[in-house]
DNA sequence: GTTGACCTTTACGTAAACGTAAGGTAGCAT
DNA sequence: ATGCTACCTTACGTTTACGTAAAGGTCAAC
């Protein structure tokens, strides 16, 4: 059924793949986010097709400014026990909330796109004489 | 012209205004992102609605994960001194690379939505019998 | 059999982004 | 004139996310 899913990295490919130090990988590990095999007699760490999931998704979490509490946390969801169907309804939940924040930055960085091209036309009219030094300043606070 | 445009506000205003304690404004005045009007005989912060509009600009990018470094950078972008118009050019460069990041992150973040979203399609079709247990790991790793 | 590459643990160091007193000033109310 | 509140500066403490030695084990190659 699952064949050849069995491959595993060391340490050194997984970091220098993904771009990370073994100090990265470890610490990861020691947070719980990764839980590569260590039942090997010399102590070396081997990761799984599995462990390169996880750690994916760290490192796009990361980059969206999410803490590694709350990589723990959404990996955890994953790890969700089949068996408990109450559990799974839980998870569910946090998933949906997890989306909708999600939904929030993506309408955030829509609004900051869009004030940036605001603000290069702005300047481009300005490089055409099309403009006044004065509209060259930041976008006016709206609220109030 | 700019009629009415000259209110200011204290620094505890605006810290319970946007959530944010009277430190993280002196901070960020430390950094360089804000420069609330000091010349009061008293030495106190007073802050005009640009340094609202500034304020709303990192505290928006800090939820993106952008560091305060990064944020500084992008303001002084708006400082650009209109008349040399290298400069403004140069500006237009660096914003270009921005809007590219943001559009980077949009794309990252909606294949994340749907990572989730595909998850929670296979945890429903198990809690409806539909799905088998092994079918609630992780998205699988495709890279390779 | 020793060199070298790669792995391990332990542990102290560090940059960023503030938190948290400690101690002092300004201005208003009683 | 005394208290209260809001502001100030200085300065040390804290958390997160690692960096960076230091000291040592393992294994194939020469």
């Amino acid at each position: 059924m699952t064949e050849g899913d069995d491959r595993t990295w060391t340490i050194s490919e997984i970091s220098s793949e993904f771009g990370v130090t073994p100090r990265t990988l470890r610490y990861y590990e020691e947070l719980g986010l990764l839980s590569p095999d260590r039942s090997r007699d010399n102590g070396q760490r081997l990761y799984s097709r599995r462990d390169r999931a996880r750690l994916k998704l760290v490192l796009r979490g990361r980059r969206f400014g999410f803490s590694l509490k709350d990589l723990k946390e959404l990996l955890d969801l994953y790890d969700t026990d089949p068996t408990r169907k109450e559990q799974i309804r839980r998870t569910l939940e946090i998933g949906a909330k997890r989306i909708e924040e999600i939904d929030e930055m993506i309408r955030e960085l829509q609004v900051h796109r869009q004030e940036l091209l605001d603000y290069r036309d702005r300047l481009v009219r300005f490089l055409e004489g099309k403009a006044t030094a004065e509209e060259l300043d930041l976008p006016l606070d709206d609220t109030e």
